[in-house]
DNA sequence: GCCATCTGTGCAATCGATTGTCCAAATATT
DNA sequence: AATATTTGGACAATCGATTGCACAGATGGC
């Protein structure tokens, strides 16, 4: 009566019964009398009955919760990643309890303590672009939570991961410039304490090499995701003395941005530089020239990742390793030839 | 041992005391001597007690958690206002549960339940699109579980609520398109059981009223939020025989999309047809011409939200109204004179 | 030296479920 | 008819904290 729900021992009472009776008539599964049970079953629905889930937690030491650790929701990705997990999760009766790092260390350390005494079940983690070392999360292992890092994985620990084919990606991307007529071809390049980063950096170096054009180290930018210093990079690639004729931006806003400032200069596009972005917003069709970018099922990595956690919560311990493949789609941004 | 974790019982055992002595000397408030007291909170902190939050979420009723009910992350207003909310609840020791009813009002109805079922403690709500009742909502009322609706609010409980001008700045963004010369002006406006959009639709037309011009019925197009229509009644609106000179969008992307329509037919903005967006996405400086938007501070919307629950889960319960005011933000879009 | 007061601590109930153990009654076996 | 077995359900411990109540021992007043 306190909290207003009514709980296993008022229906004992109200039918002069002990509460593991009703304990085991609603939990089908035991020796109760048919005519108990239904009785038992009758009056609970009639009361409405739900079992109270904190009674539940402590009892089974679980909390039917997943946690999920993310740099940010407005980053699209993300936000995209979130629906896939929460799709799966919910499906399976799980609740999703989301921590955001803001791309910084300190802040993700502290949202895993907080996911950690909020006792969940599992967490999954794409880690911020500060994060360069991974000793906060041996703590999940200690305790046999189960993880499931996605996108920003790290090679670490040996945990589930299920990422993207970011080195043959940036390959084929930086292929498909080269194939356009491309031989000075820019990045921008993530903090290279990332996965993502470095594979994707070396896919585009592997590809100039094979075709053997020069890795000159003033075409690689190094940027942080923080926005403000798009405009910047930009002036000084455009500005350089061998300007370069493609740019493989670190995702569609910024290349966006960059488009606008590379038309504001008196430069075409593609023509004096083509663009190659990254995440394949809806947005890149339409805007002048419609944007190639990559498109990297983000959804599906959600989801996938999801699933992957949820396996291992229900007892499948071993680590799985999971490619969800990336897509170039080519628009006219970097079409030249053709 | 069990779980890994050390309890205050273990605590009790070791030091050869009972474990309310433990609970006491821990939590400062009592009298226990000030020797036992010393070597209790020394042991804990050796062994790096930390509370078991699953047993006080039982003894005490709550969980220190408050649910949020959004239609998308994926839609940037709230992906921006989960950063505020979630900002405001962690410093104040909360965490966040989030759900998105995906636009769908089953979905939102279940996911109450569902936070319910995780007896969180508050819950923040932003109601779907499809949602044209509230009773679902009276629940919460009943159990006495504080909740403040923001943005996408109800006027048919009496709860607190966070919300914006919108009728004020619809009328604002109207006025300006009329100073601007513009005399056939449409607008996409949202489902008509939102509260938002029953207010921004109520300012446009009395805006047109004010200045004399008619308000058609044609001018006027249905949308719900769903992408793959913006083509269908942006051709649909360029091809009435009274052609309109601007139109005030649903939000920043269909905006963008519109333009991209619109110059596709060879038309010209602002020129032939001014465009007016909605909640000034970073993107609307790159695009082309630059889009003139409404700022609506998603981000303090959040917060303030957030603080208005928490101030009632701490026991202040008379609902309250927060207004954000939302910016009209000029660009080129819609710059005609001077 | 006797009773009142204060201090510090332990016991046990409580939150709301699950579950192992045990026992009484009913039924089956010989 | 005496014993063995099954059946249905009660009791109590448990999860890990908090907290009201009781009580022993120390201290103080007279």
């Amino acid at each position: 009566m306190s909290s207003g729900s009514i709980t296993i021992n008022d229906i004992a009472k109200m039918l002069g019964i002990s509460k593991s009776t009703v304990s085991r008539a609603l939990s089908e599964h035991s020796d109760v009398n048919a005519e108990t049970r239904h009785k038992v079953l009758e009056l609970a629905r009639k009361l409405n009955y739900t079992p109270n889930a904190l009674a539940l937690n402590l009892k089974q030491q679980r909390t039917n919760t997943i946690g999920v650790l993310i740099p940010e929701t407005v980053n699209r990705f993300f936000a995209k990643a979130i629906g896939g997990i929460q799709r799966v999760a919910n499906l399976a009766g799980y609740n999703v309890m989301i921590c955001q790092s803001d791309e910084s260390f300190v802040t993700e350390r502290s949202n895993l303590r907080s996911l950690l005494t909020a006792h969940v079940d599992g967490v999954l983690v794409s880690v911020s672009a500060e994060t360069d070392r991974t000793d906060h999360f041996q703590i999940l292992l200690d305790k046999n939570i189960p993880v499931v890092f996605f996108d920003r994985i790290t090679e670490e620990l040996n945990t589930s991961r299920v990422y993207t084919d970011n080195y043959e990606i940036a390959f084929e991307g930086t292929e498909h410039l080269i194939s356009q007529g491309c031989q000075r071809i820019a990045i921008v390049a993530g903090p290279q304490n990332l996965y993502n980063s470095r594979y994707r950096l070396k896919g585009y170096m592997d590809a100039l090499r094979k075709h053997n054009l020069p890795v000159k180290e003033n075409y690689i930018v190094q940027s942080h995701f923080r926005g403000g210093t798009v405009e910047d990079y930009t002036r000084q690639l455009i500005n350089l003395p061998q300007r370069p004729d493609a740019i493989f931006a670190i995702n569609d806003f910024a290349a966006i941005e960059m488009m606008h400032v590379i038309k504001k200069n008196g430069l075409r596009i593609p023509q004096d530089i083509a663009i190659l972005g990254f995440n394949n917003e809806t947005i890149c069709r339409f805007v002048e020239p419609a944007l190639t970018s990559i498109d990297m099922s983000a959804y599906d990595m959600g989801s996938e990742a999801a699933a992957l956690l949820l396996d291992q919560i229900k007892g499948n311990r071993d680590p799985q390793l999971r490619l969800i493949k990336s897509r170039l789609v080519i628009r006219e941004s970097t079409h030249l030839k053709g």
